[in-house]
DNA sequence: ATATCATATGAGTATTCGTTCATATGATTA
DNA sequence: TAATCATATGAACGAATACTCATATGATAT
């Protein structure tokens, strides 16, 4: 008849710390927004689009060639980055230019690389 | 026999642009732990372990508690941060305490925070 | 020593997600 | 108005991955 235990017995949890967490934690649409964000940059075929983006507007197969990727492939993600606003794009006769569609993706990926520097300086100390 | 065509024929690929594209470009490896930081922050779980974490020192049963998630969940995703060595962790008796590893982290995080922000400015504008 | 507590880990399952293949759309050119 | 070009889209398949359940580990307390 016992209740499924969450939580340990003793100093746990430590409730002081638990509020403070959540007085500044962000909201639930908040997580779910981030996580979609992040998501966008986990893919590594993506990721190269966006990055190939950042600092030239390209049409779909610019992107096929300079990635080395098929047409169909591009698309599908360009579709997922215009769905979540990260890309805009204009037409202009048959092709389709696209760029991005906001200054954060830029310093987002920069403080990436700036964590993976630092992870790699640390490997070398050892 | 025609081999299969990458590329669009006329002005497109834009070799002005591609090549311009590929000096700046990260180098291949860098991509791939890229994504892996940015795969670490793209599900909501893990996330919102990570944002916990952001302020205090908490231990596997205090993210329980916070979160709501079972005590596997937490520590199967501690785990993956672990491996990718964005958290830290000390044993204190029976317990252990997680903590960022890192400060960049939390920059990452606040750009795209500003990201979801300027995104809801525009929608609001509509 | 044994029981209990806090956490870690392994296996299995279900779901998510990226790629491919085939086809559709929308614009241009002949 | 056909044909072609650039791109988009749908369906199917396979791989990756997050969760659950069961169990193991390592520390403390009795």
């Amino acid at each position: 008849m016992e209740e499924d235990k969450l939580v340990c017995a003793e100093n746990c949890p430590h409730i002081n710390k638990i509020n403070k967490v959540k007085e500044r934690e962000p909201k639930a649409d908040e997580y779910a927004k981030l996580s979609n964000v992040f998501k966008l940059f986990s893919d590594e075929t993506r990721l190269k689009i966006i990055c190939s983006l950042l600092k030239e507007e390209l049409c779909v197969c610019d992107l096929c060639e300079l990635l080395n990727l098929n047409q169909s492939q591009v698309s599908h993600q360009l579709q997922l980055l215009r769905n979540s606003k990260l890309v805009k794009f204009r037409r202009d006769g048959k092709q389709i230019f696209y760029s991005l569609n906001d200054k954060h993706v830029e310093l987002i990926i920069q403080m990436a690389l700036d964590h993976i520097l630092e992870e790699e300086e640390k490997n070398e100390l050892l």
